[in-house]
DNA sequence: CTTGAAAGCTCTGTAAG
DNA sequence: CTTACAGAGCTTTCAAG
């Protein structure tokens, strides 16, 4: 049975006013890393005790930081070796219902609005490159879509999932270097 | 002891010439989009028993189709609301050991060549446009930088990871689309 | 490939400091 | 927050069909 302990119980899934720390930050950035860690061994990395990282883990994944656990495949391997970028411009307002449906082909990665000289980013990952022929066939046949530019990967040097690091990183060190030029 | 049975105890780790079939496709399908799944659930979607399961996942990261497991984190609760694409374009080739070392940034999270009019692509996630301004700089104190450009991201509709489903999907779907123009 | 069973480890919660 | 002690569940391996 499940006991209404404290705030706990009461919070939102949607809360952001709650500031991440050190110990929170450690975590994340090992998870995002290897997700088969035992708590026992996050533990010890992090500087805590088992009992206390699950219950970090717990609370991390019930407000949305921490959106799942997923296996990293191997592209070349697993039949779509075939890996681009395309830009697309449209017409009018971009972000219409009709792009957002690419989301059910698997071969679309991500869909992003952008600012620039292009209205929208795509990452498509397929079999060949008449896969992605067949993609920007489906593009056109949309009626905002005005052009495209593909931009076909030759060679993938690094891909990692986000944030290996929860830090703050190059805020103010890079900033230093940009002010003594 | 594992017996060695016909070709399979032949083939070395990189070997690419074992064709996955309808059962490992599925299991790489459900780990890339859910990698907690038990065997025993793994295998009721699968079809098949849960030792049968252990055995082929066993197998699949032995042979690298399965790289790791690790958290998705959410980018914008987690201090990096900050997405963007920098199009790099250099002089000769560009190629070199210098972005590449740009891998031990934590706020690169892909580095690419690519065909089209720019030499490589670099998706970055970072705090802030102030984040990106010291990367920019980082980039252009390399001497083979001639001239970059970045499309930050307004709002992001899709982001996941490789292949959600493993088919072959668009092949010839969309060609006959393509045909009928 | 299957079922079944046994051993080991981790998780998960409770309790006390 | 910590350590400690249980019970449940899952993983992992082995056997036999």
């Amino acid at each position: 049975m499940p006991n209404p302990e404290k705030t706990e119980a009461v919070q939102n899934k949607c809360q952001e006013a709650r500031p991440l720390d050190a110990f929170d930050r450690k975590i994340l950035g090992e998870l995002a890393v290897d997700a088969g860690l035992s708590y026992a061994e996050l533990g010890s990395r992090a500087g805590l005790s088992a009992p206390a990282v699950h219950e970090r883990v717990k609370r991390l994944r019930a407000t949305g930081r921490i959106r799942g656990t997923v296996a990293v495949l191997d592209g070349p391997t697993t039949g779509k070796p075939f890996l681009a970028f395309v830009h697309v411009d449209s017409t009018g307002w971009g972000k219409t219902q009709e792009l957002l449906a690419l989301s059910e082909l698997p071969e679309v990665e991500e869909i992003h609005s952008v600012a620039g000289d292009t209205c929208m980013l795509l990452k498509v990952r397929c079999a060949s490159s008449r896969a992605l022929e067949g993609l920007l066939a489906r593009l056109y046949a949309l009626p905002s879509v005005k052009a495209t530019r593909s931009y076909v990967v030759l060679s993938t040097f690094l891909e990692r999932t986000p944030q290996a690091e929860i830090t703050e990183a190059l805020e103010s060190t890079d900033l230093s270097s940009l002010a003594s030029r």
